[in-house]
DNA sequence: GCTTAAATTGCCTATATAGGCATATGATTG
DNA sequence: CAATCATATGCCTATATAGGCAATTTAAGC
């Protein structure tokens, strides 16, 4: 009855735009909790509660690193919505077509076509 | 001061697992949406809301045919998280390994190595 | 125009955050 | 152990759904 949990799968966590400029960043390398937070212009708590859904779907990792702890990307997590995504690539690079379309089309509604009701 | 909309934008989308679904029936073809909730096991006002969410971010196409209203996949929505995702591909395929690790974290945290405090 | 079929929309409830702030927890150093 | 820096949590509020159901709109057909 209520939306889903963002902190289920990777698909949640990267809807927030926060969560995803966070990610971006830790592709240059590790960094603390702080200068995540000046970087992207967030308070710290809300940092680290990014970064905990972030931990949670295993997007990313920590290691202590004296009163630091630092988070490093584990990208391996953004490989399903990857290819999820992937799964739909045929759509817009050109390898499909109108007549794609209309085959499809055909599939599924073969008597549209009986009755003279194609759109073009 | 809440979440961030579902109706955004593509990432929050597709966040919902019942959205994912349908776009990946409408893969094979146009549908209406009694159809699609009954393959989705869902109910019809349901099916209903979430294509609209879809329409909203321009995943699906609506086109009337009699009665029914086909809804039609258009998937170029999904490629910017397809890039975007794309961008953390190197983590995973093997191109990236722990001695781009290792320069990455230098490139941050120089200090991290001068005190003998890495992790291995 | 009325009836029927197919969808959409409105209304209500429960729930999951995201953000702000204060506070607790951890680790380091003296 | 006390003081301090760096993070993580707890608590509270506002908000955006997702789901259920009823009612309205849209489109055919008679």
């Amino acid at each position: 009855m209520a939306r889903a949990a963002t902190t289920s799968d990777a698909f949640n966590a990267i809807a927030e735009p926060r969560r995803r400029d966070i990610l971006m960043l830790l592709r240059d390398g590790e960094r603390a909790v702080a200068e995540l937070a000046e970087d992207l212009e967030m308070t710290q708590p809300q940092t680290s509660k990014h970064l905990r859904v972030l931990r949670e779907v295993g997007l990313v990792q920590v290691r202590g690193a004296g009163k630091q702890r630092l988070y490093g990307l584990d990208a391996e997590g953004l490989r399903p919505v990857h290819e999820w995504t992937g799964g739909f690539e045929q759509f817009w690079n050109g390898s499909f077509d109108r007549l794609d379309a209309y085959v499809q089309r055909l599939a599924q509604y073969p008597s549209t076509t009986d009755r003279g009701d194609t759109d073009d």
